[in-house]
DNA sequence: GTCAATCTACGAAGATTTTCGTTGACACTA
DNA sequence: TAGTGTCAACGAAAATCTTCGTAGATTGAC
């Protein structure tokens, strides 16, 4: 039996949201992308990316100068593994007492509750 | 401005969760908690909760030889926060995002569905 | 009072994570 | 072709996390 993915650390985490959202990437692209938000070297996002290449997160295409990283696993995949893990090592796999926290104390929009709602549905309806 | 709470690690975690269920506990009390899931030194429980305690995650009563600790703050708001953290750096504040992907993969009662459907229900009433 | 059990404190090793400097290769340009 | 800029590789430092052994104090039993 493969092992299953492990998962990403925070910095990983935020590389991995570059990759998901630009699609494959260079170091520099990533670099760009982050230092938008925050100071970062240029060589502590290549070692990450090193890193994560050998981890198995990413992996990345040599054929150019600038090798071209991308995520090896789809971000809906690794999403539903970190809120998975969350849920069993927080709330003891209760989805409600989950999105009761994640509610608690922050303004959901009518909007967002109307989503929820349809995505109650949704799940329902596809579920049997 | 004090600081706000740093959210706890994965083995804090463990121990904070044994404090929340058992209440004011002993290093014993909760080393003999964890040990039936997995083995773990006495003394590894005990620097971990020394390290928390400076951390400011539990304080002790050392009124008795054996310590007693507790955790500093109630499981709820530590909750809140460890959903909260994920819900901004994986699913950007969506909180429809991250319900999907926890139930996703994942075979959820009917029972849990309508816990989920009322929990909206009272949110929303209590919103206003 | 002595012995065994139990407790805290301390130090430290090992693993992992995060960060970046340096080096040498490569490529573009004047 | 000499110079300038960009790239990957590597090593390594610093921070954090996880684990536990050892030492010394305290307590209870005999």
């Amino acid at each position: 039996m493969t092992h299953s993915p492990q998962k990403p650390t925070a910095s990983e985490l935020e590389i991995l949201r570059v990759l998901w959202t630009r699609g494959p990437s260079t170091v520099r692209d990533v670099h760009d992308s982050l230092s938008e938000k925050k100071a970062l070297g240029y060589t502590t996002v290549l070692k990450l990316l090193q890193i994560m290449t050998t981890k198995g997160t990413v992996r990345r295409n040599e054929t150019q100068r600038a090798h071209v990283y991308e995520a090896c696993l789809p971000a809906a995949q690794t999403k539903r593994q970190l809120a998975g893990d969350m849920l069993q090592r927080v709330f003891e796999g209760s989805a409600s007492q989950l999105m009761m926290h994640a509610l608690a104390g922050r303004k959901a929009s009518q909007e967002e509750i109307e989503e929820l709602r349809q995505m109650l549905d949704e799940y329902e309806r596809n579920r049997r």
